[in-house]
DNA sequence: TTTCTAGTTTAGAATTATTATAAACTATAT
DNA sequence: ATATAGTTTATAATAATTCTAAACTAGAAA
């Protein structure tokens, strides 16, 4: 899964950020982005994965801090769902989503597959950021 | 705000779904139903005022059994966000939202202001339920 | 009307997700 | 090398929700 050594990018990413390259954060971004597809997590699976069987062990507080920081400095984006659990997406671009309500899954759609042909002018004084559509979907 | 004593209403409504016409239920279906405009509301909110001053207390699992039941029974409709409690619209109709980034409140967008020209497939052996729209706002 | 029973409500305990705390540690500027 | 601000950590605290089991009640049946 792993792509390669992409070390001193992150290390110049999390400066730029002003994110100090601890060994925790340069782990936790191998984990997330030393790969070629995006994914979906929780804090929960993200730990779990993180201490599964590594050489150092990072605690559930740095998982959260360290999620919070790059969610903040835009490497994750948090998804919008229905749930009392924060779900993240490795996938920053603008993009939109399948929920399958039995399998309580989230699936990415690509932006192209969706098209839209109005949409509303904000109130007054508001800009749009971005428009996310989830598509609820079920047997 | 209150528009009249539907009651009755209310009362085939809950029997249709297999849920017994209870005070507790009746008194809920009053405050969340009876009125012009829908509204979105928290377990937490709908807790405070449906106990602010009312003749008959209800407790707090009640009204999470509730919500739960007449989500279920499609009276009320739970909201996308990205937090960790649950939000509940009153209006179950398709419709959109505008989330604000700095207020972190949500407005409806009614169905009509907003188009699409293009709608993916849904995977194999599974059909579209609902279709969301979420905007984010901000200054 | 009374009786019975399954469904409902309740207070409080338990669980889950997240945030706060404060002491120990570390990256990095000087 | 040293100082210090930023970071990590274990643990406590908080917040939202679900569970539990005893008490209560709507409505069916006698």
């Amino acid at each position: 899964m792993i792509i390669s050594d992409n070390l001193k990018m992150y290390v110049q990413k999390l400066r730029s950020s002003n994110l100090r390259p601890t060994k925790q954060r340069l782990k936790i971004c191998q984990f997330l982005f030393d790969r070629k597809k995006t994914f979906h997590f929780t804090v929960e699976t993200l730990n779990k994965k993180i201490n599964k069987n590594g050489a150092i062990k990072i605690s559930l507080a740095t998982i959260y801090n360290t999620v919070e920081a790059f969610t903040s400095a835009g490497y994750l984006k948090e998804i919008l769902t229905s749930k009392n659990k924060s779900y993240y997406d490795t996938n920053i671009k603008s993009h939109h989503h399948f929920y399958d309500e039995g399998s309580k899954e989230l699936t990415d759609i690509h932006y192209s597959q969706i098209k839209l042909s109005k949409v509303p002018v904000p109130p007054k004084g508001k800009k749009i950021k971005n428009l996310e559509v989830v598509i609820r979907i079920q047997k």
